[in-house]
DNA sequence: AGCGGTACTCGGTATCACGTAGTACTGGTT
DNA sequence: AACCAGTACTACGTGATACCGAGTACCGCT
């Protein structure tokens, strides 16, 4: 597939907190998760600008932990506002989506 | 709905591609229909730098009329390179918000 | 003459994904 | 002990995009 870093704009931050919010992770294991669900070009250092975003915005509450295999790891979870902005980005997601798709089917 | 503005980038040029390839129009009217189709918020300056961008793409072929009620229109159409460019944006679309839908899903 | 609706242009801004380079910790190989 | 690959995060700059605001201009109607 080639590039869609334009169409991910918007997007990619709001499957950053999906992942979150289904289980405890970090950086480097979700990008290895995105690379797995198909968006197999995006690179660390986008997940990593997104995450530290998130933290700017009070969205995530973040523990460092020892990892045994590398240096210590950054542990993000949602808080509430996190939470708050994952259902508002679904619900977007379901507008924008719906839309599209009428369009493409000639909507009228 | 609030600010969608985000997650329009990349899609956007897309819609605008599918307007002008369901039939021969101009600007104004495209943001018209934008309107009508959900994207309420949509304003004229970013459907005619959209405009621009595919025409400097070579993309579109455009013809000045005539209005009778304002001053003359810049009717465009899709040319080979933009119906393959359209082809493109819906092969793109269909990846990615699959994708989504996934991970919505709680796709493993 | 003035006004509202139509129609397009242009310059600047914010946001975002990405590229690149760098730092740093660990365990295994030589 | 020295090196390297894999893991893990940081920082700075770039390009693309949607948006905002102001401006120009044309037309018919009152």
């Amino acid at each position: 597939m080639d590039d869609l870093t334009e169409m991910l704009k918007g997007t990619l931050e709001g499957c950053v907190l999906e992942i979150i919010g289904s289980e405890e992770t970090y950086g480097y294991a979700i990008t290895r998760r995105l690379n797995e669900l198909g968006f197999t070009d995006v690179v660390e250092g986008t997940v990593y600008t997104i995450l530290l975003r998130l933290e700017r915005h009070g969205l995530v509450q973040v523990t460092k932990r020892p990892s045994g295999v590398g240096p210590p790891r950054k542990f993000y979870s949602l808080n509430d506002a996190g939470r708050e902005e994952l259902a508002r980005f679904w619900t977007k997601w379901q507008y924008v989506s719906s839309r599209i798709d009428k369009l493409k089917e000639g909507g009228r």
